[in-house]
DNA sequence: GTATATTTTTAGATTAGCCTAAAAAATAAT
DNA sequence: ATTATTTTTTAGGCTAATCTAAAAATATAC
């Protein structure tokens, strides 16, 4: 069993490792929580001790097994709250992710299977997310953010990042939503803004909104 | 604003003074909070600082005006999530107290707004407990426990006690739920039971029973 | 009206999660 | 290979919410 805030804690862990694919030093996490190294410190032990993370001094941690499914877990639930707050109550999608950031630790298993019943068993969220399954499996497919496409690149936007708000409502503006055509039709070497299609119109992004449009190939 | 236990308390302090309309004692809310009377000063301390209740020391609290309109915005919440649960994940009424002790806790007016909205504004939850207003205003009809009545009264159950799940089965059996019409038939002096007439078909209860099943007049 | 019993409050500890300041380890620079 | 810088850990303290044991106030009994 896993307090609220060592949920957080482990969910930030496997996003900066990456899905738990390299160590996350103390600072970055500290970074990321807003909060202290000290504080940090004391937390990791914590996780170690419940063995989701393991923690080598000085050098950082990694997630478990154990820790991978336990964080996917929550994440798990923290999409199907966005789905839910979008598909039935209407949220633009630029308001769910903080009444979500608190939903997602809820704790009743039945409730995130009758919830995901409702919702007809979405696969992704509505930034377009992957959602876990219940065992806390994920099946991520590569995504390339947009600032790293050559000129001539087409294909289809997969999802967007979620966490700032402006951002979303700016993407919304744009059209650009999971699902949609792009194409990248020029892109300025000196700071790296792009023009690209957007379904069927023309748009110039700077680098900072390239970043967060991730597409797959 | 009130920590999720200050709610809790606040909540309990609600309930055990019928609405306001009395003083509650250390030890019963030590006892409905599973806690010990120590624990209880400290809290009343803390809550009669955030003006939600007034404390005579050795005399009990009673809850302001503010601290009345805040428990009902709990109880909005708790009541309103139970509603979902039932009309629109398909729970059944006996399953979802406990997570609505939960979700009353999440702090999000528009998401409690839209919620309202999205079950079409209902009126009483799923025992037939009324849903306080967005303002923290309720409109209490006196109840009265099935035990008091006399022999002869006719009637419409109005509402069930719902925090023992084990007793919502039995009820949802003998088919007493809100709404259905109810006679009394007899009543045993020696045990308190009773005979009653729920919609069509005899039963015979508990005064234990009796005493969960509440009629208007 | 004093003595006894009950209720409530205070005193002193504990745990989770956080902090600042100081010490220790690792990394980078000469 | 020392010295300097950066990162991380430890030490010690704080607050919210809890506990046990002791003291104080109130209520009950004779
Ligand atoms: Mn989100
Ligand atoms: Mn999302
Ligand atoms: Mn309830
Ligand atoms: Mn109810």
């Amino acid at each position: 069993m896993l307090s609220l805030t060592e949920e957080n804690y482990l969910k930030a862990i496997y996003h900066l490792s990456d899905g738990g694919s390299k160590a996350v030093l103390t600072n970055e996490l500290a970074e990321a929580m807003s909060t202290k190294a000290a504080s940090v410190t004391d937390m990791i032990k914590k996780l170690s001790a419940k063995e989701v993370i393991t923690y080598e001094k000085y050098y950082g941690v990694n997630v478990t097994i154990k820790g991978k499914s336990e964080a996917l877990i929550v994440i798990r639930k923290h999409r199907l709250w966005e789905t839910f707050l979008v598909e039935k109550l209407g949220f633009a999608w630029d308001e769910v992710h903080d009444v979500a950031e608190q939903l997602e630790h809820i704790n009743s298993p039945r409730l995130i299977e009758k919830l995901d019943e409702f919702l007809g068993y979405p696969k992704v969220d509505p930034h377009g997310d992957p959602i876990p399954d219940n065992k806390g499996k994920i099946k991520l497919q590569p995504q390339v953010p947009v600032d790293q496409l050559q000129v001539g690149f087409q294909g289809k936007i997969a999802a967007v990042k979620d966490s700032d708000s402006n951002l979303l409502k700016y993407l919304d503006k744009i059209g650009a939503k999971p699902g949609v055509k792009i194409k990248v039709l020029g892109k300025e070497e000196y700071d790296e803004s792009m023009e690209i299609l957007i379904e069927d119109h023309r748009v110039f992004i700077s680098k900072e909104v390239s970043q967060n449009i991730l597409v797959v190939g």
